[in-house]
DNA sequence: ACGAAATTGTACGATATGGTTCATTTGGTC
DNA sequence: GACCAAATGAACCATATCGTACAATTTCGT
């Protein structure tokens, strides 16, 4: 497990230009560099703890501005712009090439801390489920009554999705790729366990409460608000092509957001 | 730069006849092919009507076993296999040569039939779209009260996408490329309108009968039936990897189904 | 039966693509 | 200030991948 603190951690250099890619938007989540690992692996490892970086890390009160090398910026580089391609073209659609010429470094580095392309991705795809997990962790709905926090959660979940195409894009990919990156990484096995965990507390009382009807498993909850979050965003192209609906528009947007919760609530309402 | 290969100025045989190719998936389905296309077309344009397939169809009449060619059997033979290596890898994640070798033919004929790669693609993409408009055509619901046409309709949607897991794999590879190549398709353009055709024209009488309630847009009721029928064929994978909940087993999707009818329902009810 | 068009096989070519080799510089340590 | 591992650059390589040229054979209309 990676350091998943110390705000430090990431490139503290130069490289930070406000550049993140415009619609990585909000991606900005730092995530910090794991441990190092050794300079050569063998062959059939899958190991899969986010990438086989080097170590030696820029400390924070270093003098950057007479550095030439630096780490962590061109790791932190590499992968806001592979997450952007492979976002945009898909794993095989991809190119190392151009990853490594948007890049301010050079190809030779992509494969010196990610090993190789698959490596690279597996990393990118790793960060993205990380973030939505720290995110998910700030909620705190203990407060709210049964219904208004399933409708709170629903309305953050619609709203993650919304707000994070990259990670929809992403996951999208997986799925076409039969999620076997996912199933390489140890890191992301154990993680949405906690999003059923969240929905069945929530659902358990409600049903005490006498608001929500009984007999639902809480699994059935999460597919239904994941899905209607999830597919507007994913089916953006298609569905502004058949009909000429565009889900980006916030206009559309806010109506169906709203018809969202408004399912959710009434799927379980007594 | 220089002979930059334009495939369509090149092409030195008597091919590219343009001719309309009506029904070029012969027993199946019928595509009404746009403009036939000149000669020679321009970098830029994208007729993409159904390929530019040779006439001399078999007639269904013929001695079949006398024939040492047989156009229609090849093309269906190349579709067949180029759909499941689509579907299986992805547009850029499928090799030409790949599908060339499953073939009973040669990788010659996918390029005499369909020009390129995309075109390949196009053509099964544009099979999958007509098929299941065709199925949708023989869905009767105007017998039936408003909740059990709606709730035939939402069964129905939901069975179609679990049992056809390829054309929502095709959909999904749609929409990673941005709905390109149905931007290109005057065919599949006007479809999904039907859709909503029905819903509404169920919808509107669910509200004069006084089951439904008012002030619903169709077009919200098609996107949940799609969102919850869609959802758990596309994100199979993950699904089954971060939780361990494997939507393809009959009792998990008999449960799932009911509850997505169940949902639909609710949503709309008075 | 005959010529034109349709259909198909074999081998080949150009370049894109993932990945590597070799050499060099840089920064920390003692 | 010498030494060593980390970090990096530029050119290069083997092969995968899309697509073609050449040429032969089969059908069909007349």
């Amino acid at each position: 497990m990676p350091d998943a603190k110390d705000p430090a951690v990431s490139a503290p250099l130069g490289f930070r230009t406000g550049k993140t890619s415009a619609d990585l938007a909000g991606t900005t989540v730092e995530i910090a560099s794991p441990q190092a690992s050794p300079l050569q692996r063998s062959a059939g490892e899958h190991v899969f703890a986010a990438a086989n970086a080097p170590k030696q890390m820029a400390k924070p009160g270093r003098n950057a501005s007479s550095w030439s090398q630096d780490p962590d910026g061109v790791r932190r580089n590499i992968l806001d712009v592979a997450r952007a391609e492979f976002v945009e073209k898909g794993l095989s659609g991809a190119r190392v090439d151009e990853i490594a010429a948007k890049t301010k470094t050079s190809k030779r580095m992509i494969y010196y801390y990610f090993t190789d392309k698959e490596g690279l991705y597996r990393t990118v795809l790793e960060e993205a489920y990380s973030q939505i997990r720290e995110l998910e962790r700030t909620l705190d709905l203990g407060a709210l009554s049964p219904p208004d926090a399933l409708a709170t959660l629903a309305g953050f979940t619609f709203d993650y999705h919304a707000d994070h195409a990259d990670f929809v894009r992403l996951v999208m990919i997986e799925n076409i790729h039969h999620a076997r990156h996912l199933k390489m990484s140890g890191t992301i096995s154990a993680l949405n366990s906690s999003a059923i965990d969240m929905i069945r507390e929530i659902y358990e009382r409600g049903v005490a409460g006498g608001a929500f009807r009984a007999g639902i498993d809480p699994m059935n909850i999460h597919l239904t608000i994941s899905a209607l979050s999830f597919y507007n965003v994913s089916n953006r192209a298609s569905i502004a092509q058949v009909f000429a609906h565009d889900m980006a528009v916030p206009t559309m947007r806010a109506l169906r957001r709203a018809s969202v919760i408004d399912t959710v609530i009434r799927s379980v309402r007594a």
